[in-house]
DNA sequence: TGCTATTGGTTGCTAGTGCAACGATTGGCG
DNA sequence: CGCCAATCGTTGCACTAGCAACCAATAGCA
């Protein structure tokens, strides 16, 4: 009688979801369960493969991830010998985050396969179908951002 | 020098994830913040609100919540009166749930404000490109179920 | 009928996450 | 120079979520 308001499984949020727990779920298989590394440490891994050098509040550029977390990843893998501090004599709030060799080379082992997956997710849309793909991720995300409460930026003050 | 074998802003489950963190985050505000439901408790409620009559098993069809969030959240949503249960004479072994007058009202304030969030996300998009969005979604969520470990489904056995 | 496997649902335990408060350092400005 | 505000990062705390073990009920089958 009281007829729908919300279906669920159309709900764009519900989806987006869905799809992400998915795709994370299949990624975890990779770097949490060969490589034991949670999805914080997944991602300082890969950003120190990307710039070598950064700190770790540029983990986070977008406040994707809380500093709390970063921190704690960080911690875990240093503790790991995968990544090492360097005080940074400039600013001696921040400190330099580099790979060790190790780091580098779960790196090199981690990065690959991980591609291996998004190819493989990818497979089943055109070329032009993953254009229009991050096309409209993109946009989205833009305006997502707007909508959001705050960037999950900071907090402190 | 080690070029980047991954470039984490353009990688596809990070962008997903960032992009489903930023529209829950934003669906947060309207019913964690106005009227104290988790995202689990939204989708119990939203789901009989669009069903009448369900198990609590049916609330997670596609196994996409965890049994066991699903009758904390039902605990939870009866203790707050807004969500009833009903044994099955038939099957002993499971519940059927209804939500209360009072869960219907908060369903009907909740549901149009969660849309109109939706419909704000949206209006980035032309409506030719949501229906792309829509199939592309629902492609790369299919190929995502292949590649998972398995739905979260069970786990008893 | 009786025995085992399966299913719906609950709960104890543990790990992870965000928030808030904090310490340390630096920057800005009177 | 000296003080207040802002910034980087850490940590205690409370909460949530998932796993696994469990109970109750049913189904399948000899």
């Amino acid at each position: 009688m009281p007829e729908p308001l919300v279906v669920l499984e159309d709900f764009l949020p519900y989806r987006l979801n869905v799809l992400a727990g998915l795709t994370s779920s299949a990624l975890a298989q990779i770097y949490a369960e060969r490589f034991g590394l949670s999805i914080p440490a997944w991602r300082v891994i890969v950003t120190l493969g990307q710039y070598e050098l950064r700190t770790a509040r540029d983990m986070a550029p977008d406040g994707v991830m809380h500093k709390s977390t970063v921190s704690r990843a960080v911690s875990a893998l240093e503790k790991r010998g995968l990544v090492v501090r360097r005080p940074n004599l400039d600013d001696r709030r921040e400190e330099w985050l580099a790979l060790t060799p190790e780091g580098r080379a779960i790196y090199e082992a981690v990065a690959p396969e991980a591609l291996a997956v998004e190819e493989r997710l990818l497979a089943v849309l055109t070329s032009d179908e993953q254009k229009m793909l991050s096309s409209l991720i993109d946009k989205l995300t833009q305006q997502a951002r707007l909508l959001a409460p705050r960037d999950v930026g900071e907090g402190d003050a």
